[in-house]
DNA sequence: CAGTGGTCTAGACCACAAT
DNA sequence: TTGTGGTCTAGACCACTGT
């Protein structure tokens, strides 16, 4: 059961997009009258608005109301949102396969060690796999997790998603992640898997993925066709 | 004056970062405790630590307790978190210039106009600004906005920061942005501002800025040198 | 001036965690 | 059972907007 302020978050998001708000000029009912509808009090509408805030869906001005923004373009590419948690066997997309291409227990160097806050030379996954959408090459990715923390992990699992293995059956919770984005010239591994020439780039992401103790339990880097991702972000300040 | 809110927040914020809290086991104070400290009501400590939560610089667990995260790898490479809305002119970095190579009017197209708000043909700018820091070549930029809703741009404006004479000559308030992140081959334009070989990719940014009446004023295309730019971001989903 | 959102309070009850 | 954060209320006062 959501929370009430969730509720009128979900229900008002709906309404936006179906355009119910598009009559008035974009404007939002106040607070006050939505108080009324919803039964509950300012303080939890205002909640509930600030979400769409955040969505970057609505504005809001002191004095004068609230406010539907225009919506943002689509792409045809695959989208990833930057707020978003979940693997891309878990995205919007159908037909995601795995190629596990090196599956492998390493001793941690320095900087992995560092990443996953555990000691050097502990020992980690070495899980080198290739996704497929529609069987075309998307993305491959190297990626790092402590063997202590993650126990269990075999090529079944690798061949579905690590991340329902964690929270399904180890029963963790995922938090979040820090990443760092960047454009690459692709190397030869990348040419070959990926199916790129050598004049093409990928659009490297470097992550580490918390569990909800603050534990960070990977660390990975995802090589993406340059052409099939891209980010998309949305931020508004405060106003 | 900044809200109560707000100033608790930038405390919190400045102590997690000096360490203040590494003793017990990065747990903070509790809320109530916080709230006798501060001499406020939990409401506006929860506001205050969701912003912390929002940082990605801080967890809370209900039942348990709030507490610090570890903190996030830094590089030498010009860092743009995704939540900044400062333009270059303003980051942390110094010695920014920039080279005008192209500033003429013309009238928008459909794509122009759409992201803009404004109709097919309706005059905008067009700027194409190479961005240096330290000499260096970082960025090439491709700006379009409308001449009605931003007058008197001119060289000198150019020279110096758009965004602040949009913020301090015409007075409005720049509110957020909406991005697309991608990796490009780079074309010969790229090459040859940027100082790339034909195999080195770029970075490109695809933005919509908002002021915060919610009228987009800008779109642009931002090509970075792939080797000085990534992309920061954290994110936290709410446990 | 009236209308609006922004902040803030002092408490209440709940759900979850550890003991 | 105790301690913790999550939600929610019913009101208050303030700052900003437009008439």
């Amino acid at each position: 059961m959501d929370p009430k302020y969730m509720q009128i978050y979900k229900t008002m998001k709906q309404r936006i997009l179906d355009g119910i708000y598009k009559e008035d000029n974009q404007k939002l009912p106040n607070e006050v009258t939505l108080c009324q509808e919803f039964d509950c009090s300012r303080m939890t509408i205002k909640k509930a608005l600030d979400l769409l805030v955040m969505d970057g869906l609505i504005y809001r001005k002191k004095g004068k109301g609230s406010f539907v923004l225009p919506p943002g373009a689509l792409s045809s590419k695959i989208n990833i949102q930057e707020d978003h948690i979940v693997g891309l066997t878990n995205s919007s997309e159908k037909n995601v396969t795995s190629k596990i291409l090196d599956f492998q227990l390493k001793f941690a160097d320095e900087t992995i060690a560092n990443k996953l806050c555990i000691q050097k030379n502990d020992p980690v996954y070495d899980i080198h796999r290739l996704r497929l959408i529609d069987q075309k090459p998307y993305v491959l990715e190297r990626t790092y997790m402590s063997t202590s923390l993650i126990p269990g992990l075999d090529m079944d699992v690798l061949n579905h998603s690590v991340y329902d293995y964690i929270e399904q059956t180890l029963n963790f919770k995922i938090a979040g992640f820090l990443r760092i984005t960047r454009a690459d010239c692709s190397n030869p591994s990348d040419q070959k898997y990926l199916e790129l020439k050598d004049t093409e780039p990928v659009l490297e992401v470097e992550q580490v993925a918390y569990l909800d103790n603050g534990t960070p339990f990977e660390y990975s880097f995802s090589r993406h066709r340059y052409d099939r991702f891209e980010f998309f972000s949305r931020s508004m300040r405060h106003i």
